[in-house]
Parts: C-alpha cells; structure tokens; sequence
DNA sequence: CTAGGACCTCTAGCCACTAGAGGATCAAGG
DNA sequence: CCTTGATCCTCTAGTGGCTAGAGGTCCTAG
C-alpha cells in the first residue's frame, strides 16, 4: 500500500490532476513523498478519495463533502448536521427533477408537434418563447 | 416600450450584469443608447430574453441557444435543426432524471435510515463511504 | 544504462455567470 | 435650476470544479 497518484486514481475512478486539485483546495491532505518528491498514498486516502467521489456523483457540493468529512473525523459527535445536509439536498434533487419533468414533457410536446414545416409554425420556438406567438413575430 | 437594462431585469426574472454578459457573448444584440450612453430595450428584447431565460432554465446550453435563435431569426429554414436539437435534449433530459431519481431514492435512504445517533452509526456517512465499515475507522 | 511511461509544478482555460470598484446619468422633489 | 440617490456605465477579477498543456524530473523494466 504505497501507491503512486495514478494508481489512487485507478483505484477510486478519480482522474489524476483532479486528485492533485483536491489536495490543492484541502479536500484530500498532502500525502507523504518519496524521495524524488512523487506522492503516495494508503489505503485512507483511498477510502476517503471515494468517499469524496460517491459523495460527488451524488450532487453535493465540495463544501457539503468537506463538512461531511469533518463530521466522520469526529465519530463521537450527532449526526444531525449530516441529516440536515442530505435533507437539503434531497430538497433540490427534488426541484430538479420537477422541473425536468416539465422540460421533458414540454420538449415531447414540441418534438411532436414540429411539423417538419417552417420556423413560424414550430413549437419548439413557441414552447421556449414562453407564450403564445409565434417568436418570430416579435417585431410587431 | 423604451425600458431600461434595470426594467428588462425585472420584465424577465434575468439579472443586469447577466444582460450585459448576453450581449457580450453575442446571445443579446447591443440595444440602442440614449445620448447618456445608457440601453434601452423594447419588446423584441424582451422576448428574446425570455426564450433565453426558458431555455437556460429547460437546460439548454448558451451554444443550442444561439442557434435556436438563429433559426428563429430565419423562418423560411426547416425546422430539422430545431427538433434535432430537441430530440438530443430530450435523451440527456432523460438520463439526468433517471440518475436525479436513482440519487433521490439514495438520499431518502440514507435520510430515512439515520438513527440521529452518533456519526458512527449514521447511514448517510456510510453509505457515502461506499462500503459497509464506519468511514470513521478508515486510520487503523 | 537507457527508454519511455508516469510523475512533478505551474499557468491558463472552460462555462455561465457574479461581484466590486470607480465613475456617469437620470428622474423626482425642493 | 439644483440636488439627491437610485440606476446606469465599463472594466477587471473571482466563482466552482475541474481540464489541458508546457516543460521538466523520476522510476522501473529490459
């Protein structure tokens, strides 16, 4: 367990200057060296480097992963904040997937009224217009 | 109809400096200036702001808007363009909600299941962990 | 011992804004 | 007419979360 940054990388799915990035903004903490001054790293940081990873793929914020982190470094301490944190992201998730179902309803909708015709009679414009003429028309 | 950059603003729900920043890009074109040097818009830009501020809203990026526009601007022209775009909107529509709702019923798990105990105990650092051991043992 | 892959640092770029400095203009009230 | 203060102007720099590239060093297998 004395792995160079690719190998971290391979390991964790993350990519190498992203790796170097994280520790640049102390999201990951600088590793010991060898003596030619390239990184290693142990089975933690592949833990945490994952933890990191997962935790991005799932929308949180760097921010939100730092404090999370924190929280995990003290395991005595109430787990509430990390409730609230995931609560407030689910709340967004939430919003984001309404108003991408609308998207989607409203992009089916045009996709299947566009005659193939012209322009002025294509709901797609109409539809992202946000009324009811035709966009083209605007100026009169 | 001779409103200021402050009154567009307030007409279409897009911030000021965000107005300016669509000119710059070309997204907007430069409005006419009273002789103080300050924009005045009319209804055209109005509408054209909104089909933007929907469109960025519905997630189409400022390039598929550009050409939206375009297309817009050219009524003669087939719509093909438009519908194509749409179409491969709608396929990353549908895959960012497939992966928001798998995300969502992550998130509603690990919120449901933290017992509002110790880190230690708590799903929400788990399951971001990505495996079953307490994130918190990761230094021995 | 050498070749070439992996590593290093540093800077700059990406997108779509957002913030702030430092100053000019506009419209309403006195 | 003049002041006041809100709005406007331009310009530069910063944001988040990386990504790319230059130019150089190190490590390891053959």
């Amino acid at each position: 367990m004395n792995l160079p940054i690719g190998e971290l990388s391979r390991r964790t799915g993350v990519k190498v200057p992203t790796i170097r990035f994280y520790e640049q903004i102390g999201l990951l903490s600088a590793p010991p060296r060898t003596e030619g001054n390239q990184r290693r790293y142990g089975k933690p940081e592949v833990e945490r480097l994952n933890f990191i990873r997962h935790s991005r793929e799932l929308g949180f914020e760097v921010e939100d992963i730092r404090e999370l982190l924190e929280m995990a470094a003290s395991p005595q301490a109430s787990c509430h904040q990390a409730d609230s944190i995931a609560r407030n992201h689910l709340t967004e998730i939430d919003r984001r997937i309404a108003s991408l179902s609308a998207l989607r309803g409203e992009l089916t909708r045009m996709v299947e009224e566009c005659g193939h015709g012209r322009i002025c009679d294509c709901r797609i414009i109409e539809v992202l217009a946000d009324h009811g003429e035709c966009v083209t028309e605007h100026a009169h």
